[in-house]
RNA sequence: GGUCAGUUGGUGAAACGGUUAACACAUCGCCCUCUCAAGGCGACACUCACGGGUUCGAAUCCCGUACUGAUCACCA
């Protein structure tokens, strides 16, 4: 069996949109499960649309998720070139439309607009164009076209007839031909169309696994027609199901719906969005849910692809950001954790312990700036954050219970977490207090919060034993 | 409107004719605990859009209905 090409085709349209991505992912794991290539092409052909700085948006997109490709605009390959303006400058497509008409499998069609529509008109939903052009003799076609008359290439469908195509996902679908129209190839302005292009491409590059949108199904017919008429192989479609934003709408960018760099922006880290999104519309055959990409691309399966679209669920990318976040080696976690902490505290405390302390606690990156802002200079509170229930604590036993902790604390020495809490234990065993009871008021005088990471003792140790002392003696002028 | 496709809890989903309809997120309890998390345990679909049929037996197969989506361009 040959080996196995797929590729990416985005149109350099502004950002990564999650949909997208997801189809580059699939692209991708198809080709690696089977140590294919994955190829990238930059389908630019229409310049209207076009958004400065948007290639680069793709490339960096899949660099940073590690969807390397074999061969693409930046490093070459041999199929090239890879981006589509600079394959219609080579004049491929119009070689490519012009066989097809010396073949009898396509012709010129000089029809204007408002002919076309006026079939159209006449005949209402069973629409079948009926191209007059197809009558012209020979020598009318090559007068009209000595005349400069405008034209464009249609291929030739015979409306009798079905096509049936097979997708790996969607099963065998067939339609009938008189539904298909005899589409454009090229068009009059010398341009090929995005279809007649992309079967071209295709083929030229040996793609054997076409991946896209199901919003294609439909279409797919019309390009088994084209591969059939150059008697080309027909590649393996697999067509997968949208990422939805709720029942009804996909995600778009048009809708301002979260990109790839928006997430990242978020916090959000990329393997995880990956991990993600490969779960939207695809399930592995055992009961897991995290994989790295070289473990997606070994457990990835065609036939495992749903039919449904599935809603991007933002609370359990969440979830997975955290899983990944926790799961990371302690080196690579400190490296990834530290500029986020030194941003909103500056390099005067000691970042590990902070990024220990929150470690547990932060699902996305974003996090971590409003959760440590109280080392800097506690939180204005009230004196009610003294209340709790479970401590059994107010601002009157706060009151009695600081000088207590202040005490034990100007006794220690040796400042850590460990010792900390120890002593603070030990006093609370021997006045007959839970630890809670110690820990709350001393949490609150240190952070000026009802909810802090790390705790009190934790919390301590990072601010200093001055620090934390001065604290508590503000809190007990607060309070008094 | 024509054509094509889809329909399992709030969400992602498993199941390939026979299970109490997995698992995960979310939610809600409980446990642990110096707060919050994390972690542990448990609850959560009398039922698989609906109606028929096939079968000893259907979420799974067939037909119909409803709903949802895609597509019907010299746009990609």
């Amino acid at each position: 069996m040959s080996k196995i090409r797929t590729r990416f085709a985005p149109s350099p349209t502004g950002y990564m949109h999650i949909g997208n991505l997801r189809t580059a992912l699939y692209a991708y794991l198809i080709a690696k499960k089977d140590d294919g290539d994955f190829i990238l092409r930059i389908e630019d052909t229409d310049q209207g649309r076009l958004v400065q700085g948007a290639v680069d948006i793709i490339y960096n997109t899949l660099k940073q998720c590690g969807l390397n490709h074999d061969e693409g605009p930046d490093n070459g390959g041999n199929y090239g070139p890879y981006v589509q303006s600079e394959r219609m400058r080579s004049g491929i497509y119009h070689e490519y439309a012009h066989k097809l008409v010396e073949m009898g499998k396509a012709h010129y069609c000089f029809c204007k607009e408002e002919d076309i529509e006026k079939q159209r008109n006449e005949q209402g939903d069973s629409f079948y164009f009926v191209d007059p052009c197809k009558l012209l003799s020979k020598e009318e076609i090559q007068k009209k076209l000595d005349a400069g008359e405008p034209y464009v290439i249609r291929l030739n469908v015979e409306p009798e007839g079905t096509t049936s195509f097979t997708d790996e996902v969607y099963g065998t679908i067939t339609v009938e031909n008189k539904t298909l129209d005899e589409m454009v190839l090229l068009k009059s302005d010398g341009f090929p169309t995005y279809n007649f292009a992309n079967v071209i491409d295709d083929h030229l590059m040996d793609i054997t696994d076409v991946v896209r949108g199901n919003e294609y199904l439909s279409s797919t017919p019309k390009y088994n027609l084209i591969y059939e008429a150059f008697g080309w192989d027909i590649p393996r479609y697999i067509h997968c199901p949208p990422v939805m934003k709720d029942e009804h709408q996909k995600l778009s960018k048009r809708n301002g719906d979260a990109s790839f760099q928006d997430l990242l922006a978020k916090g959000y880290l990329p393997e995880a969005i990956l991990n993600y999104i490969a779960l939207l519309g695809w399930a592995p055959s055992e009961d897991r849910e995290i994989y790295s990409l070289s473990e997606l691309a070994q457990a990835f399966d065609v036939k495992r692809i749903g039919t449904t679209g599935a809603i991007f669920d933002i609370d359990k990318l969440t979830w997975m950001n955290g899983v990944y976040i926790r799961n990371m080696e302690k080196d690579k976690y400190y490296d990834l954790v530290k500029p986020y902490i030194q941003e909103t505290l500056g390099t005067g405390f000691n970042s590990e312990l902070i990024a220990d302390a929150i470690h547990d606690r932060i699902n996305t990156l974003s996090e971590i700036k409003d959760m440590i802002t109280f080392f800097e200079k506690a939180d204005e509170y009230d004196d009610d954050v003294f209340f709790n229930k479970k401590a059994k604590t107010d601002p009157e036993v706060a009151k009695t219970i600081l000088p207590i902790v202040k005490e034990c604390l100007e006794s220690l020495d040796n400042w850590n977490n460990q010792n900390i809490f120890e002593i603070l234990s030990n006093k609370a065993k021997e006045l007959g207090y839970k630890n809670i009871t110690m820990m709350y008021p001393m949490q609150v005088a240190l952070s000026g919060r009802s909810v802090a990471p790390g705790g009190a003792t934790a919390i301590a140790e990072i601010l200093g034993k001055k620090e934390t002392l001065d604290r508590i003696d503000q809190a007990l002028n607060k309070l008094s």
